[in-house]
DNA sequence: ATCGCTACTTAGACTACGTCCAAATTCGCT
DNA sequence: AGCGAATTTGGACGTAGTCTAAGTAGCGAT
């Protein structure tokens, strides 16, 4: 989150004003944002943006693999600024996305599935938050 | 496949021609088709169908529970003919998916994820056909 | 058979998400 | 400053899906 135009650099992009506002917009939200999330949160800053800029944008972030996209419900991509592996809980409530960390859950038979070459996975869990007491 | 009617009955669905028609094409189809998919098959043998029938169909068969719908493709809804618990494979170069069935995987570490109460679950992978020789 | 009620189907309008385009602006370099 | 390349922009467009209001079919009671 310090320093956008050397991480963007980093990543192969050219920081613009624009890509500056969104990377800032897409890193700092509660995770799992749509586009037009994104786009409406970059506008109370930065009114004048396009809605264009903002998918480009976001297509070339996940080009560049600084972010990844999910499809984790229906009707609208998600985009995921942890493009790291994890893994999914699903609110089913709330529609909320919450990253389960990669070494919490243990996966096997992948190796052994015949005629399929998995180049990755992940697990895609479905309920509720459990109420804490 | 033998008898529809009776197999809607049993999931508590009024088994009207257009429904019929819709259970065939689904149910006997390469599985997972989009709505669309599902629209243009039936209309070879049943041109006049309406695609507002053919959506309205299918999402009740989603709440009786005679399909499932999964999130596995940007922009479309697949639907699934079988309901019950299994994995899924995704062909990044073909778009295809393929069911992987539920004991051929073994997930471990659901119960120890704290707050989160999970209903269901799936692993979710991707990659190539292996290539047969 | 007719009535009346409910369930179902239908065409087309409409919404939401996403892409595309061609013009305008900005950027990077000499 | 001047030039070509990269970026941004508004709006048109495409497509998946829902909604609406009218039409049709089924069905039980009289
Ligand atoms: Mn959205
Ligand atoms: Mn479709
Ligand atoms: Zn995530
Ligand atoms: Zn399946």
């Amino acid at each position: 989150m310090d320093n956008l135009p050397v991480l963007l650099r980093s990543y192969g992009i050219q920081p613009t004003l624009q890509r500056l506002a969104v990377a800032e917009g897409v890193l700092g939200m509660d995770s799992h944002p749509s586009a037009d999330q994104v786009l409406a949160r970059i506008r109370e800053r930065y009114p004048t943006i396009s809605r264009a800029t903002v998918y480009n944008t976001l297509n070339l972030f996940v080009k560049k693999r600084l972010l990844r996209t999910q499809n984790l419900r229906d009707g609208t991509v998600l985009f995921d600024p942890n493009a790291g592996p994890h893994h999914h809980f699903v609110d089913e409530e709330t529609g909320e996305v919450l990253d389960v960390a990669w070494d919490a859950i243990r996966v096997a038979g992948l190796e052994s599935l015949d005629g399929l070459e998995v180049s990755e996975f992940q697990v895609v869990m479905r309920g509720r938050r459990r109420s804490r007491n």
